[in-house]
DNA sequence: TTGACAACTTAACACCGTTAAGGCGACTCT
DNA sequence: AGAGTCGCCTTAACGGTGTTAAGTTGTCAA
């Protein structure tokens, strides 16, 4: 008999594991019961951490955004463009690495207010380099709205990166648009190469704030 | 007694009921059984129209297109600025007109092909104002996506035009952001007056489109 | 030794999406 | 006119879900 005792769980521990299993079985098959087994416990202890779901899941996005935030050191020398772009390419990255990153992500609320920091530092850079406080929140969140709404979709048809989801048959696709010439060809780039289109958005989303805000 | 006979369901009614009560009780009440309820039915019946709750979902999701496109007759002497301007424009309004519409929008494909029309008759105009048909592509796509984004997030506090969710207590955010200024004050902002931030953040995006692609 | 408390388990509830099987009115074919 | 087919729906049920209530167990303090 093993009289080894288990020792207590935490909210991190929880979440943990949950992200890990959300890999292996995506949002739909993320029970509780699945996270509580993974954890060798029943469902209902996970009460005792989180007062439902939605709270393991805003745990769960936070921890998310923690391990993002320590993956890369921010560089006090960036221009604000390199921030912009690092700062996007890195929560794109961030979100791509768990199925249904962006939905849990953009579902859910941050728990503490770790995530200030990041923002305060952004924020700042851009103010020293010459934005008003409302342009710089307005540029850091558009391009932050942009980078989400991009990694959601992407992740609609590709849920990890490799896979790819049933329905999206691009010959099929294109005999049905035949009407769509345009459409058509253009549909044929759109659903590949993610990498590509999002850094070209994401340049787009960049340059129209230096243009619009005066700043170089 | 009643011998009146309902009509047969079709897809189009089931998905327009279902739209209604969407309305009524989010997208977590959604359940097939209260749709069924409110056409007087009982929820299997919805299993001969649809294959499961996701096809009924992707049907509403098109339903919603429909009622967006039939809304506002694009005009073709629209500069490409004035259609991106109108059709996110129109989008958003489209989509802050259902609880939880960015959720289901983004959820779900279209059932058929109609949305190709309006999609051909951008690209054709962008193409004519003179960008290739990649840069038309990726012009339309980053503005959707981040009208997708925003509308997404506004939604997650702001489930409809006028009610405002729990947890978004503006005095106790800022004294939890005392040490973070900067961050502070931009958040007042920020949730709050939806209407400016999307203008400004899409004003960004046309900007930049405008910008990288020499296209005026 | 007693008592409090943290961290769990067991049992149950209401509800969910979904499937199988069957009923029933309307239409067609002979 | 009767038999058979088929579209559309009902009844019953299944396994699974998030969640709650109540009870258990080990640990530590008074």
């Amino acid at each position: 008999m093993s009289t080894e005792r288990r020792e207590p769980l935490d909210r991190r521990r929880v979440a943990d594991t949950a992200l890990r299993l959300l890999n292996e079985v995506g949002l739909d098959g993320l029970t509780l019961r699945a996270i509580a087994r993974e954890l060798d416990v029943k469902a209902p202890a996970l009460y005792w951490h989180f007062k439902d779901k939605q709270a393991l899941l805003d745990e769960m996005a936070t921890e998310m955004y923690r391990r993002m935030v320590a993956g890369s050191a921010l560089d006090p020398a960036d221009t604000w463009q390199d921030r912009l772009l690092k700062a996007n390419r890195g929560l794109r990255t961030a979100l791509l690495g768990y199925r249904d990153g962006a939905k849990v992500f953009s579902g859910s609320r941050f728990t503490g207010i770790e995530h200030a920091g990041q923002m305060e530092d952004n924020l700042r850079l851009l103010t020293a380099a010459g934005f008003t406080l409302a342009q710089a929140a307005r540029a850091l969140t558009t391009a932050y709205l942009y980078t989400l709404g991009f990694v959601t979709e992407e992740q609609g048809v590709q849920p990890l990166p490799g896979e790819r989801r049933e329905g999206y048959d691009m010959d099929e696709r294109a005999r049905l648009m035949a009407d769509f010439p345009l459409s058509a060809q253009a549909g044929a780039e759109i659903f590949e190469d993610y990498d590509r289109h999002f850094e070209e958005g994401l340049a787009l989303v960049i340059g129209g704030i230096g243009a619009r805000y005066g700043v170089s």
